[in-house]
DNA sequence: CGCACAATTGAATCCCCAA
DNA sequence: TTTGGGGATTCAATTGTGC
């Protein structure tokens, strides 16, 4: 990888006010970690809407989310993907959020400029705005895409483990059921009402930093609003730079996450995953004598043995044929399967039973 | 609205073998009451079109490259979208499913060729495959977008009340958790391998020709495959027109529709609106001898009154002024509201307590 | 202070016929 | 095409009020 330049410490976790696409274009290349944006919908809303109540629906029908057509709305989109591009480091990611709105055309965009989706994650609303009029489906969710940057980009930061953790143990799917912004989280003026019209829920970008982020990490946000992102960033041990053209957002942001106080680096590191733990061949067991050449090994099944040889490849032969190679690849052939964890495919005869042979590995990391 | 000519009946319930596009074209215009499609995720009809993930396109990194598969694809769903808009009638709907490799393509055509977006609906799969490297979140959901043909045909179907049956009594929401098609619904060839490789289920197509269609109504769907929507179409009591390019998908959704037994008209009728249910003016209630002039009417809360006229019009006075007119304008007068419905808010004294003015007019519509 | 009930609110492309 | 008017339409969660 080419050296580039880190981000400038006078960005460094502060806010920037004014047009996002200027602000990015003033940053190096290949600075930012991670994006988060969540920008316009354009909502091409109509007339007012009122509930059965006769109460009106406080519509967002702000300016800065009016476009004259998709093609403005386009080129709008095209240009800050563009420039959060570039400033993007290669290995790094990018999240949208958006509705159906504008969704497809980001999506869109996003593809015919490189980026690499990797997920479209739907946040699933528990407590969306019913259709008061009985016309359509409750609209109870919105999209988020996250994107590598390149195609190529297959280091990018995923931390399975921690996903897998906060999903009681099973792979982080990509529906995630999380209420709106409300409450006392909802920030609100000395008027009492609400600061910004489209403030998201923390639960949200905790999630998206946690999943693809690590601490220390650099986190854009073009669209900043009142600093969800900045003030989740801080609480997780990440630097944030915030773009916002509002003035007023703006001095919000920096209030609330002034009031807030890190966590502990050890509460903010996501678990290690498997893949970054030592790589420990097979052969260190024989070697380290926890298996001996000659032992056999078996799959749970028992439909299949191997025997271990000394050094550290396994001999197997079965109606497929003979086989000799790595634990994996003979895994594979005694069953015809194209691959094949040897690790947890061969067991080995334990006291307490059969165990697999990763089980040793194990042992070895431990420094037994 | 222009008389326009129906499906030809030689079309109706078929199974037409060819090129969708040159199939739709032989259509008249206007005679589909809905669209569902389901089109390639990654391009390969008769190998001429792209696929987003072909290995062949080795290390794309020139954005020519990129933009040219894109592109091919782009102009492969604009065709097929045109041809589906034509042939529907003008309050006909259509609705497509895809992932996040090419729904965000096909959204922002459908946007382009002037159909507007009711909702976007996500299929959440009970039992989605795993992501077995653990480098993304389990894509566990897959996305439907649905659509009116046009942006001001605000008569579209939509069965309000039976998708909130089906949903226990609240609104159907945009997130629809089903499992995927397995077992015995999926069918299998001779060698007891799968017939088809996105095989959807019935309870998805269930779904959505329950909400957006009514019986006697045609369905059109341009990627038939092995015919689930032509099987839930005649279960559920609607025609079908269905193109599939490959015979020997043709044969087997043949045989396969053959073998459904249409439901009994009874079963498959949407539950009515209140909107469609016959107008009883104020009025009649008063020939009717169930309310006579100089009756008093009262709100629930007991705060307004309101004195009837033989005329079939209120008389009511408070702090906001005098008030004279209908059973609605008076209620929302009195409340200094912008709208009221008087059958609801109206009530009478009766010998059980207080009864909605509602109560009468259901005695009316019943034939008392 | 607790409990019951009422009021408020959220990124919303939200009615429909007849004159 | 526009206007007027009948009358149909809401879920979950939080906050405020009254007893």
């Amino acid at each position: 990888m080419t050296h580039l330049p880190p981000m400038p410490v006078d960005y460094l976790d502060r806010i920037l006010v004014g047009d996002c696409i200027d602000s990015m274009n003033s940053l190096p290349e290949g600075c930012v970690d991670m994006v988060f944006a969540d920008p316009p919908y354009n909502l091409q809303l109509g007339g007012d809407l009122l509930r059965p109540d006769n109460s009106k629906v406080d519509a967002v029908d702000d300016d800065w989310d009016k476009f004259a057509d998709f093609a403005r709305y386009d080129s709008f989109t095209r240009a800050w993907l563009a420039a959060a591009r570039r400033v993007l480091k290669p290995e790094g990611t990018l999240w949208v959020i958006g509705s159906y709105h504008n969704i497809f055309r980001i999506g869109t965009a996003l593809q015919d400029q490189g980026y690499w989706i990797l997920n479209d994650i739907v946040w699933r609303k528990s407590n969306p705005m019913p259709n008061f009029k009985g016309k359509r489906f409750t609209n109870a969710h919105e999209t988020l895409i996250w994107a590598a940057r390149d195609r190529r980009a297959k280091r990018y930061t995923f931390n399975y483990e921690s996903m897998k953790e906060l999903n009681e143990g099973v792979q982080m799917r990509s529906d995630w059921l999380l209420p709106l912004c409300t409450g006392g989280e909802r920030l609100k003026g000395e008027d009492g009402k609400k600061a910004h019209p489209t403030q998201k829920p923390e639960s949200l970008l905790f999630r998206c930093l946690m999943a693809a982020s690590n601490p220390g990490d650099t986190i854009l946000d073009p669209f900043f609003g009142t600093g969800t992102t900045g003030a989740v960033a801080r609480r997780l041990g990440r630097h944030y730079v915030g773009l916002e053209r509002d003035p007023t957002y703006a001095a919000i942001a920096r209030k609330r996450i002034a009031e807030i106080s890190p966590l502990a680096d050890e509460d903010v590191t996501p678990k290690p995953s498997k893949r970054s733990e030592p790589r420990v061949p097979f052969g260190v067991l024989i070697e380290a004598g926890l298996l001996q050449p000659g032992a056999v090994l078996i799959d749970p099944s028992g439909r299949h043995r191997a025997r271990v040889r000394a050094d550290g490849t396994l001999s197997a032969s079965n109606s497929l044929g003979e086989h000799r190679g790595s634990i994996h690849q003979v895994g594979a052939a005694v069953q015809g399967a194209p691959a094949c964890n040897g690790w947890t495919f061969w067991h080995f005869e334990a006291k307490g039973g059969r165990l697999p042979i990763d089980h040793l590995r194990q042992q070895v990391r431990a420094g037994l």
